[in-house]
DNA sequence: CGCATACTTGACGTCATTCAAACCGTGTGG
DNA sequence: CCACACGGTTTGAATGACGTCAAGTATGCG
């Protein structure tokens, strides 16, 4: 069915890029593409047949939602993530669509079986598993003690070096990925207090808005200082 | 080297439980046990030959430092916990033993090597990760939002489930595995913040202390009620 | 044009931090 | 045996950062 594969703009850096073809090809026969309009949503927190899926275009998030009926957004996936608990009983959270993403979708037991029958499978999700991890720990260390100031500037840092190609190298120019609500609820913030930031940052010439979305980087490394980080 | 392997504590529970007793006597050879005495490190962030470890008896903790070198504690690793960055060229974090622990150590090569040699350590691993991304999130959700109040309420009542043998049931009473700083530390919190908050938690009628460290399960359900989570 | 949605801005209140001092258990030396 | 110092903890008062409430400004769509 996904002969989809030899066109899939993730097929070079995705988890099932470690496979050989034909592996390749016996894993796609088992998934199909799906297509999410913003907001819609892959799973929610609870269902017990949860999908996994590999991210091909497009931006989902993570979240949470707590008592109150309040949600708080947990992690952003980006194009070749890797999303779905394959040993949960039953999903966490809840997984949406941010922009409108296409995705290759596997029932939980194929991708079982996969890992049993291609090892590489199972080391590239561990990979991913490890670096998810570490991108959480890296958002915890910013909402634990940081300011409402830091965090925001981290988080267009983040979104700058993930709007750019090269990994290395940050996007001068970019679009949020979020309204202003999203990035109040990922930062643990307002959205008067994001926006006050907001405004702060500009005058303080590390940035300036372009329209509602676009952001310019007018001082990257004053933007990284501000951010708090030491390193890239 | 590892005869240590059968009356091990963890040998039912860690990651190398789910290999046959050859393969763990083979993974055993290339191992070593090693013990750490409260605030000894295991490795530290930036260490490019950061070795890996299952955790058999006491407490570590994962923490970063910021730029002006104040220390953040992101996890906290229990028996059977397995520790180490597979993939990365170097570690990310500080990991420090809270209380005298031992450890069985691997180099990172022999841990690769057993991956591809034995699927089945791959897959115990990815779900390793896979819950300890679960929790990182738990802690996210929890800083992100809530009150001081809230956070404590929530760590003591994890805490509470950690000491408990049964994973279903609370300890009615334990002795906290952290001094006052190091449990603001890992809440965001201040050492005042966190005092004052036990007071009030006791006041409440949701805990008792008793000295320094030790603490009673007064109310359970009051203790949940005010942790803002519904389920176990 | 009118309404809806997203964002910005201001005034005020609240909660956690900060700074400061007292407290307590433990070990050490006179 | 007592005095003392020291680390961990508790408590108090004042400051400040962020949240809340409320109004005002775009931007887009029927």
């Amino acid at each position: 069915m996904n002969a989809a594969c030899e066109t899939c703009p993730v097929r070079d850096s995705a988890a099932c890029s470690v496979l050989t073809e034909e592996e390749r090809s016996a894993l796609a026969a088992a998934g199909r593409t799906r297509v999410l309009d913003r907001g819609e949503m892959l799973f929610a927190a609870g269902d017990s047949h949860a999908a996994c899926a590999t991210l091909v275009s497009g931006a989902l998030k993570v979240c949470a939602i707590d008592r109150d009926g309040t949600e708080q957004i947990l992690a952003l996936v980006h194009p070749s993530g890797f999303i779905g608990e394959l040993f949960a009983p039953f999903a966490h959270h809840d997984v949406v669509a941010l922009t409108q993403s296409t995705l290759c979708t596997f029932a939980r037991a194929d991708i079982d079986r996969a890992i049993d029958a291609y090892p590489a499978l199972a080391r590239a999700l561990l990979r991913r598993a490890q670096e998810d991890l570490l991108s959480t720990r890296n958002m915890l260390e910013l909402t634990a003690n940081a300011s409402a100031e830091t965090r925001l500037a981290a988080l267009l840092h983040d979104f700058a070096a993930a709007a750019s190609a090269s990994s290395c190298h940050l996007a001068s120019e970019f679009e949020l990925p979020l309204n202003r609500g999203e990035i109040a609820n990922m930062l643990g913030l307002t959205i008067e207090t994001v926006s006050r930031k907001m405004g702060e940052l500009e005058n303080l010439g590390a940035i300036a808005r372009k329209g509602k979305r676009g952001i310019e980087l007018v001082d990257p490394a004053l933007l990284l200082t501000l951010s708090g980080r030491s390193s890239v």
